[in-house]
RNA sequence: GGGGGCGUAGCUUAGCGGCUCAAAGCGCCGGACUGUCUCUCCGGAGAUCGCGGGUUCGAAUCCCGCCGCUCUCGCCA
């Protein structure tokens, strides 16, 4: 299967070696993993790309100035081995090596390089800890000789190889965009660069390929796609890089669906070809304003059911003071029935507040119900007994479950603008599943959230800001509402927050994996007069769209396709395709959480001369 | 930018109510061993305890600062 590896230094490659393979003369070449030497013969665990094999130096097919030598091997070196393939005599058999029933016993011996002893080990025990990463980074190029971070890559690679062959086949043309860009001037920060030839100007390395491939669609290039690096200045996170990929996907002519159809089936291949898993297509979809209300979330994990009850109605005439005081405001109060959650202790019970702190909640309130059926817990003594059967109603509390409910104001009903909690539910609904062993882990379980809002509310500044993407088409009945309130230009505070209010809707979406944001897009604003008026909406005005965007309204004036498209996170998505648990894992060159790269020392200071060239004088932080 | 954790032989860790505490496993070096696969057995080398300062008769251990890694909030689609 792996015969195109043959070259000349060798005839297969030493992992692809099977029991089929008995009787062949054989040369591979590899890396020595490990030596077992006992006195009169040696063995010797051969590793190449394809995996591992055991060769066997015996006096009685070695001859003796080979087997010396292979005495004298030692972890890492670089070796040839010449020798024939034997099947292992019945009980020797290996079952932790995919090569376990054979073995090469060698004739010959080649060491093309020694290795010095190395600073950190390939070869590791299941029960050993590994190295700092750190170290492993310093060291990149001998921690990726170990198999399972390989692993990782062959992954990677398979993926992508899906993407290509899939989109290839669905029409899409794959377009390289630029790498020296002009800065955004919306959204994280830029990385720069510096002009030689425009003193005092810089290009700006891209956050994503955006506009390049909505001038694409201007161009009727009808699909495009691209596996393209994006590039953001921000601070990192175990699955935050500062460099990334994307699968980044770009159509004409289509709404809603066709996109979905098309990624759908992109993801699909992909799992197919990478885990052999069938994916469920179509995937479900529920609007944003849905996920909030039911998870607390716009990325819910569905691998579970617990949803969030609205109890207000039922509670909030309970003798039990928290509660007594949302009648007569905006707040709510909402919670999560836990199946199995009476079993919970009080010391994890009081960890629930912790969690919905986190959440932005004041805390959490629970109520258990014992296997007798009776309501015990914080709020349970101002629970009486009508109330009660009210409750079981319209949560499902059975025995041995857990209710745990948070008070506040709640995304959808907060006119009034207070701090809103959905974020503790959804906080208390991953930790209690979690907790509790409910997810099932065998399940994909995919969805796409839809109509995000097409503004969110900055209250600190009194303004309205993109909630999604600034360039994604608000729904029908919007698009009329964002050119009324921009007709006299930017609204004003009040005109603002009225807009706000209105709830109003885009076309924007993302797919969502087992509760992790995938991938995002939207069907994009083609109309330079609305493109206009979300912009001006943002608070731009005139002369500043036509510096930072003119190019893509100029480019809208003639004659632009409707079109939309896609971005997949693609480094998350091969993290979670390998079970890695780091970003780091799946990509070759990670940079460390403040952005350094150990191995090759990047960032560094430049010589003042190679400044110079570019006419940039650095100056000291706070200065 | 804020907060938490970590930093002891090449690697992973123990020691951290201060004064025989510098220890173990892996790796490395030397020796023995003819069927191992974490080979086994015997012996050995190897550490200014991240850096700098302070407290103390005495600091890996206590205090302060810095650096690095990491998790996290802010930030980031």
């Amino acid at each position: 299967m792996t015969d195109f590896l043959a070259t000349a230094y060798r005839t297969h490659a030493a992992g692809s070696l099977r029991a089929a393979d008995a009787g062949n003369p054989v040369s591979v070449a590899g890396w020595v993993h490990r030596r077992r030497d006992l006195g009169g013969i040696v063995f010797l665990d051969l590793r190449d790309r394809e995996g591992i094999v055991q060769v066997s130096f015996d006096p009685s097919w070695t001859p003796a100035e080979v087997l010396a030598e292979a005495r004298r091997l030692g972890a890492e070196d670089v070796v040839r081995v010449d020798g024939t393939v034997f099947p292992r005599i019945h009980g020797q058999l290996n079952e932790a090596l995919e090569t376990g029933e054979i073995e090469v016993r060698a004739t010959g011996l080649e060491v093309l390089t020694r290795a010095e002893p190395l600073p950190i080990q390939v070869d590791y025990a299941a029960d050993e800890e590994l190295p700092g990463e750190d170290l492993r980074l310093r060291y990149r190029y001998l921690d990726l000789r170990r198999p399972g971070l390989l692993r990782n890559f062959v992954i990677r690679h398979r993926a992508a190889q899906a993407a290509r062959a899939y989109l290839s086949q669905q029409g899409f043309l794959e377009v390289e965009t630029p790498l020296l860009t002009r800065p955004t001037p919306e959204g994280a920060r830029d990385f720069l660069v510096p002009s030689r030839m425009h003193p005092g100007e810089f290009y700006a390395l891209p956050q994503s390929p955006q506009i390049y491939k909505q001038l694409l669609m201007v161009s009727g290039f009808d699909r495009y796609f691209q596996i393209a690096k994006c590039l953001r200045d921000e601070d990192l996170r175990a699955d935050r890089q500062p460099e990334f990929t994307q699968i980044d996907a770009e159509m004409a002519f289509v709404d809603e669906d066709d996109v979905f159809r098309v990624a759908e089936g992109l993801m699909a291949a992909i799992f197919r070809e990478v885990a052999g898993v069938e994916l469920e297509t179509p995937f479900p979809q529920i609007t944003f304003a849905e996920s909030m209300a039911r998870y607390g979330t716009d990325k819910p994990d569905l691998r579970y059911g617990v949803e969030i009850v609205d109890v207000t109605e039922v509670l909030q005439d309970a003798d039990f003071r928290i509660f007594q005081g949302v009648r007569g405001t905006e707040q709510r109060i909402r919670g999560l029935r836990v199946p199995g959650g009476a079993r919970l202790s009080r010391r994890e019970l009081d960890e629930l507040q912790e969690v919905a702190k986190r959440g932005g909640a004041a805390g959490a309130l629970w109520v258990k119900r014992g296997d007798d059926g009776a309501l015990a817990g914080q709020f349970a003594k101002g629970v009486d007994e009508g109330r009660a059967n009210a409750f079981y109603e319209a949560t499902g509390l059975a025995a041995g479950d857990l209710f745990a409910a948070v008070v506040g104001h709640f995304r959808g009903a907060n006119e009034g603008g207070g701090v809103e909690v959905d974020g503790a539910l959804d906080e208390l609904r991953r930790h209690l599943a979690r907790k509790l062993d409910l997810v099932d882990t065998t399940r994909h379980a995919w969805l796409w959230v839809t109509e995000f809002p097409v503004f969110d509310w900055d209250a600190e500044h009194e303004r309205l800001v993109y909630a999604h993407n600034p360039f994604s088409m608000p729904e029908d009945g919007a698009v009329q509402a964002v050119l009324d309130a921009t007709r006299e230009g930017t609204p004003g505070a009040e005109a603002a927050r009225a807009l706000y209010a209105m709830g109003l809707r885009s076309r924007a979406y993302d797919a969502v994996y087992n509760g992790n944001e995938l991938a995002s897009g939207s069907v994009r604003i083609h109309l330079p007069a609305v493109q206009q008026a979300v912009f001006t909406a943002l608070g731009m005005d005139p002369d500043e769209v036509r510096a930072k965007f003119g190019f893509l309204l100029e480019a809208y004036r003639y004659g632009a396709p409707p079109h939309a498209g896609f971005a997949f996170g693609f480094d998350r998505l091969v993290m979670l395709l390998a079970g890695a648990g780091s970003l780091r894992d799946v990509v070759a060159f990670p940079k460390t959480t403040s952005a350094r790269a150990l191995f090759e020392e990047a960032p560094t200071a430049i010589a003042d001369a190679q400044l110079r060239d570019v006419h940039v004088q650095v100056r000291a932080p706070g200065a």
